[in-house]
DNA sequence: TATTGTTATACTCTATAACTATA
DNA sequence: TATAGTTATAGAGTATAACAATA
């Protein structure tokens, strides 16, 4: 007798938990931040300028996957929020560093903190070893495929 | 002497490594079905009504973590391409029901394939053990929050 | 009055491509 | 001519809220 035209399951697909817990694991941080203004988006923008000081658009736009274009407008909106500032280079006309502002600086640690209360939400219902496994998993795969977005160590 | 203002790092968040790796699974599978005229969003849509016919925008909304309207717009460009059809409830005038169209049946299997494909390309780098691990625990972290999107047996 | 579904509206996120100003 | 950045445009994905028809 002829199989049933069986389309895998979609649940079969490990990408489609990945995608499933990860908008969750997203939309709850999206929630949390909102109060503080900005978007996950955003966050991770502010926290890379965080991370390594002033750095321009098309640097940016490398390690985070974005267009030049995306960053700008990210930008745009973090320069309305007076979280960044644009600033000329003085080597290269053409060229624009972004930097946080005061505000901003003093924003990034607080976001961080519900990162981590997000993430202990979240993952806290596994053990210690299981989240070790997790990273170690998801870090492998991050570094298998596309670039890097940031520095892994 | 005081320690500095460390924000915990951005690569520190579980969820950072899972949005970046969800992400990319994403966007590759969007790009291996485009050629088909679909995306991510849709494919859910028509693979939930693949597993289990005819069904109300409502419950599908339910299932599938959308809201009506979200479902209405998808549906909407479905039925554009001649992947599904409206019907009406006999039982209840306000009522619709979304059925796959012949096309729509048989194109299924085929983005079935290309998710198998797509998983493999990317999970296909660890080991058997690493890949249930991960399943495993993606799927209890999914049940554990929000809703369970679609039967899990 | 409650529910089903659609419509209207809006905003984030991101891309591509054209353009401007340098280099 | 190549590069840095911005602007223009577009479309996916989603939400909220108002609305129409029916229950």
């Amino acid at each position: 007798m002829p199989k049933p035209p069986s389309a895998s399951s979609l649940t079969d697909h490990l990408g489609f938990w990945l995608r499933m817990v990860s908008n969750q694991v997203s939309q709850a941080f999206a929630a949390k931040i909102e109060a503080r203004g900005v978007t996950v988006a955003e966050w991770v923008l502010l926290r890379a300028l965080y991370a390594a000081p002033p750095q321009s658009p098309s640097k940016l736009a490398g390690t985070m996957g974005l267009t030049k274009g995306a960053v700008t407008k990210l930008a745009d909106r973090l320069i309305a929020k007076s979280l960044l500032q644009r600033r000329p280079d003085p080597d290269d006309a053409r060229a624009q560093t972004l930097v946080l502002t005061p505000a901003g600086e003093r924003l990034v640690p607080a976001l961080a903190a519900i990162a981590d209360e997000n993430d202990r939400a979240f993952f806290g219902a596994l053990t210690a070893a299981e989240r070790k496994a997790l990273e170690k998993t998801l870090r492998r795969l991050a570094g298998h495929h596309g670039k890097t977005p940031f520095p892994t160590s």
